[in-house]
DNA sequence: CGAGGCCTTGAACGTCGTCAAGTGGAGTGG
DNA sequence: CCACTCCACTTGACGACGTTCAAGGCCTCG
């Protein structure tokens, strides 16, 4: 796992920035982080449960997954996270985890220092508001998973994953035509919905053929937004989407 | 809905000190924050899906859960909040409410004007990162939610929950032998864990019959708690319980 | 050309949901 | 003090949605 390039954080900077207007000081901070850049294969967990990390990671590209695999042996993936999203910020007040990370395809990650952020938070509030809001958003999908779970049946569970990845990734500006990327397995859906693989794959048959979405290759294909925000009966309010500042 | 006295913060300040020794400057702020006292009745909302709080509550007595009733009509309980406690706290950065926040029973909150709490954290990083900490542990008992809820058969689910109430109230010192407040009722439940009322009451019986618990009246009483722990395999990690330091 | 993932589909089974009826306890009013 | 009402809890019967088991197909990569 190699790996030693320092440079900036365009990607952090690029995501605070249409929440509010930065000053020349508060960036010129956040430019002088030092991060790490890494690439990690697909499907490899980086970070186990248990640890007690020193590092944060920024994701540039590729997609990244929580999740946790029970006593039982069952796993159980909490979210899924698209660049610009930084997984573990929580380890900046939590040291243990409770849960893994791992990469769903080819990953590159900006690794950054817990010690480095908490100085930026303590000396600039307005920034570290920032971040704090992106755990609470965090937190905000959380919920909307569980209610996914915990009260929709499984073509409703599938149709609303696909909406929000759907809208989290276009609004990271990856969608090209109605297609975003979605290196995501059946099994890995599985284990996001609290569902069997069988019943994934009759599902996903069902939007198929309902000429709803392409799910290939992964790359997610929606033919018919409005029906499948039908199905899904998606909010997106949850996500707590701010228009672009100019 | 009446209220109007001001007070002292002591059941924030009792629940913070123990993760930071607090300088007597930062006790000093957290203790000129007004609060108005209210009192609410059991089994109501109080704050509603929409709304734009400009008010944070500190639950001082009584239990409080968050929720939201999906377009189906279902209803998902998101999380179960215990005095000391601070359920919306996220409204610090984010505007619009996602869910709703009702009681279980009657219950007195300690409502606070964000404003305040933003001039706080502004100026007492230290009060900052204790709060933000408290949403992060939030974020990770939301987590063990969403696996109880996915990858757990009805008893297990209900089990896994009433070990980690147990212990929760517990940690906030309202245990007496063995017996801790939970006044909730089996459609509360149910909603919950994603289940139907009829399934609760039957796990239920499973755990009484089986001699681990007794849930009456607002109780429950835990008979044999490595039984309990046992059929939920419950593992306490995620709920980032530090030791009290003296 | 062969191996290993991942996807696909069928059949049987099981957990849990729905429907329905009945019990019990607390609070209310006659 | 005793009906009466309301609500939570309880239990049975039945059916549905989703799981499990098993087998086969497809694609990619070595």
């Amino acid at each position: 796992l190699p790996g030693r390039a320092y440079t900036e954080v365009h990607a952090l900077v690029r995501k605070l920035r249409p929440l509010v207007e930065l000053t020349s000081d508060e960036l010129d901070a956040l430019r002088s982080v030092q991060v790490q850049i890494r690439s990690l294969e697909g499907n490899t967990t980086f970070v186990n449960t248990g640890e007690k990390p020193t590092l944060c990671c920024l994701i540039l590209s590729g997609f990244a997954y929580r999740y946790r695999i029970l006593d039982s042996g069952r796993r159980q993936i909490f979210s899924i996270h698209i660049p610009g999203d930084i997984p573990d910020l929580q380890s900046l007040f939590i040291d243990k985890m409770d849960h893994s990370i791992g990469t769903l395809n080819p990953v590159t990650v900006g690794l950054i220092h817990i010690e480095a952020i908490r100085q930026i938070i303590t000396r600039y509030p307005r920034i570290a508001g920032l971040l704090w809001r992106e755990t609470l958003v965090d937190a905000a999908i959380s919920r909307a998973w569980m209610a996914r779970i915990g009260r929709r049946n499984a073509d409703q569970r599938i149709a609303h994953l696909l909406c929000e990845l759907f809208i989290r990734t276009s609004q990271a500006g990856l969608s090209r035509q109605g297609s975003v990327p979605l290196p995501i397995t059946q099994t890995e859906l599985a284990d996001s919905l609290g569902l069997s693989g069988v019943q994934v794959n009759r599902s996903l048959r069902q939007l198929r053929t309902a000429k709803l979405i392409e799910l290939r290759t992964g790359t997610l294909t929606v033919l018919d937004w409005d029906g499948l925000r039908e199905v899904a009966l998606f909010d997106e309010t949850y996500l707590h989407i701010r228009a672009h500042v100019a």
